[in-house]
DNA sequence: TTGCAATTCAAACAGTTGTATGAAACTATC
DNA sequence: GATAGTTTCATACAACTGTTTGAATTGCAA
């Protein structure tokens, strides 16, 4: 084991480029390079480039659900077992939202490479990225509980659209920016997060009076949605 | 000029491989292969791999637009100029969930095309989306004629918010069933494309009128929206 | 110190990639 | 039917890729 010196530097050194330049062009030469270390390190450490990246998703991800999940439990232990959709939104968006945006000049190389990864999607990382329902399947079910007369539907399609504008802000953050010529604020997180948990919870509570009725497609009968769907 | 059978076939046979597996391998090699006929031929007719990239995404690209914008059009020559909002929305992510998504085996070779190039994003795609901003800025045009009473920052909102959704579903389909157990019916399209207007109009009209509904709950608590914006 | 395993290193390997070349095969025009 | 221009073809090229090898070095325990 000796120091790990090599294999942290090069873990260093990986996210660090993958962070800049992206997946498609760092090649193993750039890493070792990067890190000083000689280039049959890699495999020495890690077996394999893919086992490398993977390796550095996985580690980033852990950290991410453990947060959320802290979060999660948190809001749900102070309310007796269940916590406001609001909250239960902010726990899942959150954390991602406030990593990976803000003033682009202090993002921490995590918060880059895991832009990244959710830009370019390389194998390794879409192969870990499919273990992660299980992980939303307990945001599911905390949804759940905090909005029991909803249907399980409603409450996937709830989570997915969340999730829907968290990432997809993170990914066209730059596109907004020049779109909405400077005047959508990409560097007010909090202000990010309260629009996508905001509009989360109207696609959630939407036409929740009269029970089942799918809020879809009565909401929108090609013209506008009723008021009383609010 | 001749007959441009070598032209079109390598067009056919590299946007088939691509759709079917993805962009990150898929050589010239397999493409010439596909399409019997010689390696060289694709420099000779497209100056490079990048170029014949690139040359395919543009078509489709144009051809979306071009449905979006006769959607447009019609909405707002039929109603004197000005066109309701939902219908603005549904013409703007309507083509693209009606050509991505509904039984997979059904899905044209370009629409899985598309769904690579919103998945992947290698760089002769990404420099070409960055052009899109232009048409993107005549939907807005059209949002702010429906909306006149909403900032542009809550339009532009609005309109990343849609789409968000729209791409979302598309790139995350599968894993939505998974997530779901099947209970999302991702093969109603006329479904998700009312789910996706419908929020969108909601995030984008909240607070318009002074009905007192409120959306959410205490909705947001670090709240940029306040009880009274709604 | 000796012995042994863990680690580092330079070098080579085996394969693939997109692209370039120059001759051959066409096609249409005169 | 010769000619000029276009298109096809087999082949070579040059560069780069991740991985492997086997020897050198290191660090530690006995």
């Amino acid at each position: 084991m000796a120091s790990d010196h090599t294999r942290s530097a090069i873990l260093a050194a990986a996210e660090r480029l993958y962070a800049d330049r992206g997946f498609g062009d760092v090649t193993l030469r750039d890493i070792v390079a990067e890190a000083n270390v000689n280039l049959a390190a890699v495999n020495y450490h890690f077996g394999s480039k893919d086992e490398l990246i993977a390796e550095l998703f996985v580690t980033r991800s852990i950290a991410l659900n453990r947060e959320r999940l802290a979060e999660l439990k948190a809001a749900e232990e102070q309310g007796g077992g269940r916590a406001p959709i609001d909250v239960i939104l902010r726990a899942l968006v959150g954390p991602t939202l406030h990593g990976c945006l803000g003033p682009a000049n202090q993002r921490s190389t995590a918060a880059r490479f895991m832009i990244r990864a959710s830009i370019e999607s390389v194998p390794p990382i879409r192969r870990i990225k499919n273990r992660e329902i299980d992980h939303l399947r307990k945001f599911a079910a905390a949804m759940r509980r905090a909005l029991p007369d909803r249907s399980d539907e409603e409450i996937y399609w709830g989570l997915h659209f969340a999730l829907a504008m968290a990432h997809h802000t993170i990914r066209e953050s730059e596109r907004l920016t020049k779109l909405s010529d400077g005047q959508c604020d990409l560097d007010d997180v909090q202000g990010i997060i309260d629009r996508v948990v905001s509009v989360s919870v109207m696609a959630l509570t939407a036409g929740k009076a009269k029970s089942k009725a799918p809020p879809a497609r009565p909401a929108v009968l090609h013209g506008r949605l009723t008021r009383e769907d609010f």
